[in-house]
DNA sequence: CTGAAAGCGCTTACAG
DNA sequence: CTGAAAGCGCTTACAG
């Protein structure tokens, strides 16, 4: 038989009971181990299987039959490569991974933009995490509730009855404003996550607070103005150094207006912040301080030691994918809330004048 | 009723069905949208399933009747967080994602370390790419083989039936190579990828690289003995800076035997041996020259440019996708070898003497 | 320890 | 345009 003919006539359970000489029922028990075989009846199975080539029971009847696919979805809030960018979201990927062990369930990557035909809407996923606090949550949680998929969020309110594993960012960004204060810094600017489903990048503006969709970098922006009430800025199109470079050449142009710190609400972000600065012919520290979040390794950033609020991205992703097991096994766990680390690097120090 | 209680009693396309008063045949066409349904009859199957908060057609069962999941696998070799800190295994992935735009279908991320109830071996997978030179791979092309699933191998070969994306590893080591002779150079060693299942480390020899499995490390080091026919060396325990530090650390120890230029096989490694340069008080490229592969940047590598040999990597893992389209079309694409682009940087240079 | 039966939820020819 | 029927491949109570 060839390849091709074989491939449009794969050997089925029955297939191999019959050859066995058994009943579907027990070829099927020999296979899971989950019920009393006979060792003789066991091994004339497998013997019948390996005959007919028989790789196994199909795993797209099994998961209809059992109600489970041993897939576990990661819904990102990009496509694949902006998220694999974010070295807090492969942090936060390997900490899911490592949280579902026990599951022995692969993991699914999904985006939150709904194309394609495998999406939020029909994944075959027994449990999803969400990943970043993406603006379009609303709309991808209450298709997953409708589904009855468990799932938890990291980063992010997703709606009350829904886990969520976060991040003190609030005070974590206050210990790193206040931290700029002492070192007598009051002209502070933010160079923010996004804010809302689009994406704008611009002026932060009361107005465009106020219609904020994303958790975190409210959070954030709250910290700051616990030390510096006033403190305005501009919103970054995404986390990556590009924008953040976009976001300091806007901030830092002009001598008059010109901040002498920037917090900026991530470490990517931050570097752009830096390079922008290193354009307009302005030294980090000595003319702009700028403090990131995460406290991830930024590529190509060295020598600079940044300046930031390390948390662990690791610990979330475990506790997310722990969270999910517990879940899956009927129980109802609470969510956590980690703390960041500040770290003091290179990219601080007290104003020029 | 309560959550709790739906998610027990989930509807089913025969309520909906039940509540429009039509066959399960008709709400099965008004939702596929491929079958012929006035708009009266569609409406109303709507309207029930809304009533009836039916989230839409069950993915196991359409599945399982459809003999399609909707699911790409990719086989890393390893651990997924290890995949994750391998730019070139990101950028290769990304280019997956693309590729199978066309099947809008979601990637499951599969290991072939074979733990977990969800493998290579029963995974609900319709096509799967195997990425990176997997000394594993021979045994998971085999369960791959046996249950019908057409495949792609991206660097390596997994067979004579096997698509191959891959690239020059030879001829690009060849001229990387040619290069440091140009620049005089004559003692050179090499720091080589994995060569066998186990990643064992220790030098090179004649033994160990009969024993190679892994075709990608064997091409590169033929390239070099092109230029080098005697060059010796050491192997690596995977891909990183830290086993490329401890490979350095091994070659340049001994003022006596010392090589006066390392071809690393990436760029990771290639990161790795100038960390241990540095450790022993040697300058690069004044006293080691170091030339790496894969023209990806290195984290915190900065203020050193790589001489290196740059491969499209997103170029690949599109080809493999756009390849696997294909074969779930039941084409027969060819495999595909790219060409890698020479990239001189500032870590190579004539020797001292 | 083994088998007969029912059914997981859907889609697809096939009739009408 | 709509419906009745069969079946995708398996697992799971239930009997024996």
């Amino acid at each position: 038989m060839t390849d091709a003919a074989a491939a449009h006539a794969r050997p089925t359970l029955a297939d191999v009971a019959a050859r066995a000489g058994v009943s579907a029922s027990t070829a099927s028990l020999a296979f899971s181990g989950s019920g009393p075989v006979s060792d003789a009846t066991r091994e004339r199975v497998f013997a019948a299987a390996k005959a007919l080539d028989y790789a196994g029971p199909d795993p797209r009847a099994q998961s209809l039959r059992r109600g489970r696919s041993g897939i576990v979805g990661v819904v990102l809030e990009e496509r694949v490569r902006a998220a694999f960018l974010d070295p807090v979201k492969i942090q936060m990927l390997d900490g899911i991974s490592e949280g579902i062990v026990p599951l022995g369930a692969g993991l699914l990557l999904l985006t939150d933009t709904g194309e394609g035909a495998v999406s939020v809407a029909n994944a075959p996923v027994d449990a999803v995490a969400l990943i970043g606090c993406s603006p379009r949550l609303a709309h991808t949680v209450a298709q997953l509730r409708l589904r009855g998929i468990p799932m938890v969020a990291i980063e992010g309110h997703a709606g009350d009855d829904i886990i969520e594993i976060s991040i003190d960012n609030e005070d974590a960004t206050r210990r790193g404003a206040e931290h700029l204060r002492e070192l007598g810094h009051s002209r502070v600017a933010l160079v923010t996550l996004p804010l809302d489903p689009e994406r704008t990048r611009g002026p932060l503006t009361p107005e465009r607070e106020a219609e904020s969709t994303s958790a975190t970098t409210s959070e954030r922006i709250a910290g700051a103005r616990l030390v510096f009430p006033g403190i305005g800025g501009v919103t970054a199109g995404a986390s990556d150094v590009e924008e953040g470079r976009l976001a300091g050449l806007a901030l830092l142009a002009d001598p008059e207006t010109r901040p002498t710190a920037v917090i900026a609400q991530s470490d990517l972000l931050a570097a752009g912040v830096i390079r922008a600065a290193e354009e307009l012919g302005l030294a980090v520290p000595a003319d702009v301080s700028v403090l990131g979040f995460d406290g991830v390794r930024v590529d190509g950033l060295a020598p600079y030691d940044l300046t930031t609020l390390v948390q662990p991205s690791a610990a979330k992703g475990r506790a997310a994918g722990e969270a999910l097991v517990q879940m899956l096994a009927g129980e109802h766990p609470e969510g956590t809330c980690f703390s960041s680390v500040f770290h003091r690097g290179n990219t601080t120090a007290p104003p020029a004048r």
